[in-house]
DNA sequence: GCAAAAGTGTTATTATTACACCCATGC
DNA sequence: GCATGGGTGTAATAATAACACTTTTGC
């Protein structure tokens, strides 16, 4: 018979993801951040909003366990996920968690499983009141995306394949919430040397605009903890 | 009798620390980064130098836990300490283990609690090769904390109370494994108001330098998960 | 006085910002 | 033509960087 320091509870692990993508009501207005959440149909919280997750399995790696959570609570695929933060303080939940809470793009055409009745959009600035410590979590997730898409490519992630100039600046102002000056804004992408520009046009009742793509080569100013090993810093 | 995905083994906690430090061989020479490491005793890479850690308790929380550990297996008392990343992949060890990696600074003065021998310091950019994927974590770290020492005031967590520009600046130059103009250093921290000019000197053969003391009433530009509410963004 | 580090001044370069203005299309 | 956004030019301002120079101490 063996005896350890929690006879009690185990420590379980979740993992759950902060989903951002971009709506607009009618075309012409501004796009808003939004995000999907799921309606909690068990104990804690019953009833209240959350964000999509699940139980970490025993032989699965982190990142799949998000892929595979958000794909199952809502049927979206991310073009972008990364960690966000893993929170594990007692107190979040009646039983010991640990969550390790990834953050996501999709883009913007893509929509939730249809079937799914318990998933719904939000506007990720004016959320109700969610369960456990979500709010936080993802005031959180807003703060990192905003943040990052000063100095990484992660606006890829809410764009297709080929876009234009002002399109790319539309996904700068919906995260960021201000808008930015087009001229200003064209020399800062033009120069920062990470886009393709294509001999394709976007029309429109105006003058044809130019589609760009991003350039694979260029490296991700990003960074992950793992993968990359070179230190630029000047 | 219950059933479950994973009838085998448990999911473990772990959490552990990157410990960094400032170490200078001979004064007069440029400070180097250091950080403590523990001799494993133990199965998996048994005999190899790890990061200092330890199992998460169930009632513990997760900051506490890092604290704990780091202290139990160094008996050192970090000035600052922030969660790095939650590893997770299995094939990092035997057993299937989340490890909660945080980091942490310590002051230049402190030292490691003498009765302990399979503890020691190591230059932070010439590591031996440490077990499971420490090296990697600890480059990630270094990454962290090179960025950070631009934005906010972690150099806080290296100096003592009072300390003088120049001490500054050296803490900035071991971070950044460069050397800085003192001049424009200088006016860069002046302008930050984040310090207070003290009436105290250093005095030494050369002119007196001015203490400087940094501004607790100065919101950290630093921003965790959880505390903060309000995004600047300008 | 001399060495050494503290501290100030000056200028060139670059990045940011604001905004005027021309261009090319659909209707 | 006219409206609409695409795209260019320009000038003011601010941040960065390089480096000369002065100040104040211990010896």
């Amino acid at each position: 018979m063996t005896q350890t320091d929690s006879p009690t509870d185990e420590i379980r692990v979740a993992v759950s993801t902060v989903i951002f993508s971009l709506r607009r009501e009618r075309a012409g207005e501004p796009a808003r951040v939004v995000l999907p959440l799921v309606r909690r149909t068990r104990d804690p919280h019953e009833g209240q909003w959350a964000l999509p997750g699940g139980w970490l399995n025993a032989t699965e790696n982190l990142e799949p366990a998000a892929s595979r959570t958000l794909a199952e609570t809502t049927g979206l695929v991310p073009s972008f996920l990364e960690q966000l933060y893993a929170f594990g303080d007692t107190g979040r939940s009646p039983a010991r968690t640990i969550s390790i809470v990834y953050w996501a793009l999709v883009r913007e055409d893509t929509t939730l499983a249809t079937e799914l009745e318990n998933v719904a959009w939000f506007d990720a600035v004016t959320l109700p009141q969610l369960a456990f410590d979500h709010n936080d979590i993802v005031d959180y997730a807003l703060w990192r995306v905003r943040n990052k898409v000063g100095y990484s490519r992660i606006a890829h992630g809410l764009l297709p394949e080929l876009f234009t100039l002002a399109e790319l600046r539309e996904v700068y102002e919906a995260l960021l919430g201000r808008t930015l000056d087009p001229a200003n804004f064209r020399r800062q992408v033009e120069n920062s040397e990470t886009l393709i520009p294509t001999e394709d046009f976007r029309t429109g009742p105006h003058r044809p605009a130019r589609l760009y793509r991003y350039d694979q080569d260029v490296e991700l100013a990003d960074r992950g903890p793992l993968p990359h090993s070179s230190l630029a810093l000047r």
